[in-house]
DNA sequence: ATCCATCCCGTACACTGTACAAGGAGTGCT
DNA sequence: AGCACTCCTTGTACAGTGTACGGGATGGAT
């Protein structure tokens, strides 16, 4: 039998859910619990980002000592993963459906998938650093797939065209959470954080002769809208370019 | 006049370029130096992955303590800040040149974006925590906006199509550079580690229902060749969905 | 000789994740 | 009743982190 630390060890384990099949779970005496555990954890990392997540002080809002927590999880980057796992939950699979045109799913999909991205900034990281294995994660992704069996394209190919969508979602939500960050972090509206990220560039001529060609762009998308609305129609164009794109594939039956 | 130190902590600066315009340079009895510095980090961060740099040892291979660097670096985020810059300047926007068809151009900027991901599999979570914008990556980032110039797209059109291709790059080379990472540290080949995971996957009862419908695919796929293939053929068949999506968009003249 | 900028280092502080061993609370058995 | 046993919680301790602060060392200019 393997120790618990020693699974936590292993270089080889690539996801606390694929060897912690049967999670530690019933209240104790302090009433904790795995679940209250990530849920807290979620609320500090929304509140705090990833570096202000620290087992003492999560142990502290949970009237507990850090040591405490590590009866129901191996290691703190096995609560993060949890944590991961949990935020998929927001993305509802029974409200997408399996019926419908795939195109209105894929788009559902896509912009729940961008919404919890931005809810939860920290998220983005850790896409970028562990798995994405859990039960919460895995059920949307049978919904992404379920949507892209639907376009008619080869089977071989579903895999790519799935990269293809939800690796830009992935990308573009990073971009946009991780701007917003930054623009309350500065104690700004994102608007005038855009503004002020403008003329910092405009201003720095050491990079005016590459950023020259991109202002006029940047200047043209700033007259359009509200920041807010910039994210949402470049989003909803770069869907259709994608659809239109798989559209395109199946057409040639490639 | 702000000090250094309140600088790298004032939220609102959002990266080292845009108000430490005159990097402190020339080498002193050390041999110290920034770029020096920087080489150092992004070896380290090679070989040791993201929390494997640590001051103390950075300094400890450049033969000096710790708190030398902190001549050349107001933060250990800047050190990152400044290797991430460094490492754009693996793809040469010379190489890519302002002519020929969009279509080359563009597939040869995601193709080297995504091997840099690779590469560097520490790159992908600081995409997601930091902006990216120094000398190197402005300038990758100007010739993909060349490109996308070429394409015809209408001018509000071009930050979305922009995304569209390099949120995707982004996105796929970080999966790709992370399941290597898992792989490496597993101490298995990318094949063996690919086939350990469908194992697990399968096995596991419990998410079963869900995944029943990915197996086939993952099967599917794993019968085509090697996994690193999958991936070349996987990326360069998204690549064509969106390049034939930019092409549809195009003739809409949207 | 003095001053000053530049560069480097030793020490110290608050904080991190977590290994280890000891304790308490509850339950069941004898 | 006493004992054993499992489940949960805690205190202490360690090695490591980023970096603030003050003090040297060096070399060139005056």
């Amino acid at each position: 039998m393997v120790k618990a630390a020693d699974r936590a060890k292993d270089p080889a384990r690539s996801s606390v859910w694929l060897e912690n099949r049967a999670p530690r779970r019933g209240s104790g005496p302090a009433g904790l619990d795995r679940d209250r555990i990530v849920a807290a954890a979620i609320r500090m990392l929304d509140a705090e980002g990833l570096n202000g997540l620290s087992m003492r002080k999560l142990a502290t809002e949970l009237g507990v000592t850090a040591m405490s927590l590590y009866w129901y999880v191996d290691t703190k980057d096995d609560i993060i993963e949890y944590a991961v796992d949990s935020v998929y939950a927001e993305i509802d699979p029974a409200a997408i459906g399996t019926t419908g045109d795939w195109r209105d799913r894929l788009r559902t999909l896509a912009l729940e998938y961008r919404r919890m991205l931005v809810r939860h900034p920290w998220m983005s990281p850790c896409a970028g650093k562990y798995l994405n294995i859990g039960p919460n994660s895995v059920a949307v992704g049978a919904r992404i797939h379920e949507a892209i069996r639907d376009t008619g394209l080869p089977v071989h190919r579903r895999p790519s065209a799935m990269s293809a969508v939800f690796q830009f979602v992935y990308g573009y939500g990073t971009i946009e959470s991780q701007f917003q960050r930054r623009a309350a972090e500065a104690g700004m509206s994102q608007d005038t954080f855009y503004g002020e990220s403008l003329r910092a560039f405009r201003d720095d001529a050491q990079f005016m002769e590459a950023l020259e060609p991109m202002t006029e762009l940047l200047d043209e998308r700033a007259s359009h809208g509200s920041v807010d609305e910039i994210w949402d129609r470049d989003f909803a164009y770069a869907l259709d370019v994608l659809v239109a794109g798989i559209e395109v594939m199946v057409a040639r039956g490639e």
